[in-house]
DNA sequence: TCAGTTTGACTGAATGTTCAGTCTAGAAAC
DNA sequence: GTTTCTAGACTGAACATTCAGTCAAACTGA
């Protein structure tokens, strides 16, 4: 609403900012270990600034998880929105889960880290672990009716679609720490084809991963075109 | 070596009793918010006392999830061994990783907080990275030469020993944070079922739970019969 | 056997640092 | 002129770690 002098503009826009600081400071020092005046530095002011806009350093921090997941949650999906195959889309699911995003300066890369902590301070927080139940709920439910579609469309066969979604994510999040803290054996491309493996196997449609030799490949070209769909899926039951 | 006055033991035990305390601190308020005093406290000394055993904190909290983890792999395996089918071997494996242990008063629970914790701050620091490495690289391996006893056998079907491993321990971590948060869609039952199944899918055995209404009955009977071998495991192909 | 010495276990009281959150007051917007 | 922002200086508490010793068991040598 209000234009500052120095062009630092509205306190929406201050609150943002201050909330990508927060997220940058905590995939760099963890969770815990992040302090205002870190964030306050980045975002190019005061401690007492930052206090003034999020009451308490929980506040801001729970904030700042909150928007990084429904941000990551809200591209994802809409890239996964103009896919038309069920395949299609669940590999674009699982893609974005697995591979890392080209990092867009006005998104901030969704780090595995993030879920590391986010993880962690639920066990402990209640505040946390609510936005993680809502958004782990929220994230199921996009597999199972993603499964359902794929089903009355004839894609896929006849599973349970409710444990299908349960396992595939607890998949995935079993993935995410291994690429979160780099694993050697187990790399995002390793990952992406294994669990896609696996959701065509139980789904019983046919898979082919695109680049043989190339995951890293892979990944380029996901950074490369930004509109392409990857179309890799091949239904043929 | 020396007996102390009071009876209260060698240093070794004197160690161990510390470490053991720092494993119910950490459990209960996170790695991160456990006190050197807390830890003192629980084993009945003086903070100053840990520092003398343990340089810093960082080594005392290391040092006491090594432990933690070695046991839980240690009793586990050995329980493991006894088993006569692979099949059967790894669902004492899977079962090791979803259902709770009997709290032997020696034996630390081992909590599935102590995990994320790891995996948390192994994600900063390098000394806590490299046991997890560690722990990881071994539990894979266990996984991996069971599912090639099992092929020789010819109990289990021809498929990657290594990839399974990898996929499996993944869906298995993936799982224990799911235990770990007590998500409400996803109990210690429920994950300990589904990984069975995506098991024996991938593996080509037959397998079915034991007791169809009573997940609880079945940690219950965990918790009675100690040596009591599970044999739900039939194997028929 | 026993004074004297060494050594390892242990402690209470500092010390110093790190931080979240507060206070005060000035600048900008309306 | 009043409300909204903003920052610098500050406070108070929490905590890891240090230090200067105490205490008792074990060893040593006569």
């Amino acid at each position: 609403m209000r234009q500052r002098a120095d062009g630092s503009g509205t306190a929406d826009q201050r609150r943002e900012q201050m909330l990508r600081a927060a997220l940058e400071v905590i995939v760099e020092r963890g969770y815990p270990d992040t302090r205002i005046a870190d964030v306050a530095q980045r975002a190019g002011t005061s401690p007492a600034l930052v206090i003034y806009y999020f009451k308490t350093k929980d506040q801001l921090l729970t904030e700042a998880i909150r928007l990084s997941e429904d941000t990551w949650y809200a591209t994802g999906t809409s890239r996964v929105a103009a896919i038309d195959t069920a395949a299609g889309r669940l590999e674009e699911l699982i893609a974005m889960s697995c591979l890392p995003e080209e990092d867009d300066a006005d998104a901030p890369n969704t780090s595995w880290l993030l879920w590391l902590d986010l993880w962690t301070q639920a066990a402990r927080h209640p505040e946390v672990a609510g936005v993680r139940q809502k958004f782990d709920e929220r994230w199921r439910d996009t597999i199972t009716s993603l499964v359902v579609e794929g089903q009355e469309a004839g894609e896929f066969g006849p599973v349970s679609p409710a444990d299908f979604a349960v396992t595939l994510s607890a998949l995935l999040d079993g993935f995410a720490i291994q690429i979160a803290l780099e694993d050697p054996t187990v790399d995002a491309g390793r990952a992406f084809e294994l669990t896609m493996r696996f959701a065509a196997g139980e789904l019983g449609f046919t898979w082919v991963p695109r680049h043989r030799a190339g995951r890293q490949a892979d990944v380029g070209q996901r950074l490369a075109g930004v509109g392409a769909v990857r179309n890799g899926a091949r239904v043929d039951r």
